[in-house]
DNA sequence: TCTGGGGTCCTAGGACCC
DNA sequence: TCTGGGGTCCTAGGACCC
C-alpha cells in the first residue's frame, strides 16, 4: 500500500490490527524449550487414558502431516508416529499471553483481549508511532525477539476484517483487507469461511442456495431476516466487510464462571458424583474470588455417556462464593434431576449471574455472621498457598475420596506454616 | 472424524405481575 | 363466569468461537 493512499484511508476511518498467536500453546514450549521442540511435530493434549486425548494444538510441522486441532491422540499419531505429546502447562501460557499483549498495548490504550491468544487493537489514533503497516511489522518483530512467538497480523478497518486478514497467512503472516478487497478475496469463499458462521449456518444457507461469501452479501435481506432472526441481516453486512462492533479497551467483567471435567470412566454411584462436585465447586469458587465476584446463579452441567448434555441451573436467593455452600447447591440440583443412579461422563459447574463482591448485598443471619470471619480468613490463606504453589497445594479431604476425620493435620509446606481447619488438607 | 474445556450470545416457553 | 396485553425473570438448549 502507498504511504499516500494509506494516510487518506486512516483519515477515513477506523484502523484495527488483529493479532493471533500461530500455535500458542506449541509455540509457548518451544520457546520455553527450543533444543528440545523447535522444528518438531508437536501437540498440546489430554491424556487418552482419561479420554481426554483430544488435541488442542498442533504445530506446523504437525499440521504438514495432516494433524489437525481436534482430533483425537490416536488419529494423530497414525498421520504422524514421531508426534511429541506435551500436557498443557495453561499457567506458562497465561505468562506468554501477558507479555505479548505489554508490548501489543504501547501502541495504543484501545486493545480488546479476546482469548489468551488474541486481541484486537485500535490504533485510528497512533500515527506518531508510525503508518499502520509500520506499527504491525514492529509489533510483530517485538513479539518474535523478546517471547519467540510467531503470530499473523491482519490490518482492516474494523475487527471483522482485521480478524479475516490475521486468517489468511499463517504462520508470521502480515495482511491488509480492505473494503474495496473483499470482492475479490473473500466473495468466492465457501460462506462457512466468514466469522461467526458456523457448520449449522451454513447448512442452512446451502438449503436457501447460497453457497459463497459472495451469494451471502447480495442475498434478499427479508429472507435472511424470516430465516435467521436478528442475525441474519447481519451476516449480510458481514459479507460486505462491514462491522460496526468497537474495540472495547476495557475488557468487560466475566459473566460466568465454569468448570467441567470428562471423567476417566462412567461413574454412577452418588458419592463418586458428588466428590467430583466438590472439586469442580472448588475450582470454580476459587477463580471467581479472584475475579471479585459472588455467584447469583449455580448450574450444573451433566453428560451422559451417548454425548447427550443437560444443564440445570438454580438461581439464588442470596449471592454465594465459598465452595462449601455451591457444592450444596450442586448436589440439591443433581440429585433433583438424576433421582435414580445413572452413568455419568462429564460433570461440571458454572458460576452465573456474577455480580462484583463489595457491591453484593450479602445478608448474614446470626449464626453466619460469627462464622464468617474465621471462614473468609481460612479461604483467602487457601487461595493464596494455591497462587504460589499451584492448584495441587491443597486439597479438602472430600476430593481425596477419603474420610475427613482421619486427615486433620497442621503440616509445613516450604516454610509456609499454616493453620488447617478440619475440612482440609495440605498435600 | 465416538468426539476436551472455557466462554458468549440468542431464543423460546412458562411463571408471575400489573 | 373461559379469558387481553405487556413486561420481566427464570430455565434450558443451541450455535458459535478459541
Amino acid at each position: 500500500m502507498e504511504k499516500r493512499e494509506e494516510g487518506r484511508e486512516a483519515r477515513k476511518g477506523r484502523v484495527v490490527l488483529h493479532l493471533d498467536m500461530n500455535a500458542f500453546y506449541c509455540s509457548v514450549h518451544e520457546a520455553e524449550e527450543p533444543e528440545k521442540y523447535a522444528g518438531k511435530p508437536t501437540a498440546v493434549a489430554g491424556s487418552v487414558e482419561l479420554r481426554k486425548g483430544i488435541i488442542v494444538t498442533c504445530s506446523y510441522p504437525a499440521r504438514a502431516k495432516g494433524v489437525r486441532t481436534g482430533m483425537t491422540v490416536r488419529q494423530g499419531l497414525q498421520l504422524c508416529p514421531e508426534l511429541m505429546l506435551i500436557r498443557p502447562d495453561f499457567d506458562l501460557y497465561r505468562r506468554y499471553s501477558q507479555g505479548f499483549r505489554q508490548i501489543a498495548a504501547s501502541y495504543t490504550p484501545i486493545m480488546e483481549t479476546v482469548s489468551i491468544d488474541e486481541c484486537y487493537l485500535d490504533i485510528t489514533g497512533s500515527s506518531l508511532f508510525g503508518s499502520p503497516l509500520e506499527i504491525a511489522e514492529t509489533i510483530q518483530r517485538r513479539i518474535r525477539l523478546e517471547w519467540s512467538l510467531p503470530c499473523s497480523v491482519g490490518i482492516g478497518p474494523n475487527k471483522l476484517l482485521a480478524k479475516m486478514a490475521s486468517d489468511m497467512k499463517k504462520p508470521s503472516g502480515l495482511t491488509v483487507l480492505r473494503i474495496r478487497d473483499v470482492p475479490r478475496l473473500l466473495w468466492d469463499k465457501p460462506c462457512d469461511q466468514l466469522f461467526g458462521i458456523g457448520r449449522k449456518t451454513a447448512d442452512k444457507l446451502r438449503k436457501l442456495n447460497i453457497r459463497t461469501i459472495g451469494q451471502l452479501a447480495a442475498a434478499d435481506e427479508t429472507l435472511l431476516l424470516s430465516q435467521f432472526g436478528v442475525y441474519g441481516p447481519h451476516m449480510k453486512e458481514a459479507a460486505n466487510g462491514i462491522d460496526r462492533s468497537p474495540v472495547r479497551e476495557t475488557k468487560e467483567a466475566s459473566k460466568s464462571v465454569g468448570h467441567t471435567t470428562t471423567l476417566p470412566a462412567n461413574v454412577s454411584a452418588r458419592p463418586e458424583i458428588h466428590r467430583v462436585l466438590l472439586n469442580l465447586a472448588d475450582q470454580t469458587a476459587r477463580r471467581m474470588r479472584r475475579k471479585g465476584f459472588v455467584a447469583g446463579c449455580v448450574q450444573i452441567t451433566v453428560r451422559l455417556p451417548d454425548m447427550t448434555t443437560y444443564t440445570r441451573s438454580r438461581t439464588l436467593d442470596k449471592p454465594l462464593e465459598d465452595a462449601a455452600s455451591i457444592h450444596r447447591e450442586a448436589c440439591r440440583l443433581f440429585d433433583e434431576h438424576w433421582p435414580r443412579p445413572e452413568p455419568v461422563r462429564l460433570l461440571g459447574i458454572t458460576l452465573q449471574s456474577l455480580q462484583p463482591k463489595d457491591s453484593a448485598a450479602v445478608q448474614l443471619d446470626l449464626f453466619e455472621y460469627e462464622q464468617e470471619p474465621r471462614r473468609e480468613a481460612l479461604t483467602k490463606a487457601m487461595d493464596a498457598l494455591r497462587d504460589k504453589f499451584g492448584e495441587s497445594a491443597v486439597l479438602t479431604a472430600g476430593m481425596l475420596g477419603e474420610d475427613p476425620s482421619a486427615l486433620i493435620r497442621n503440616r509445613k509446606l516450604r516454610g509456609t506454616s499454616l493453620q488447617i481447619d478440619e475440612d482440609f488438607v495440605i498435600n
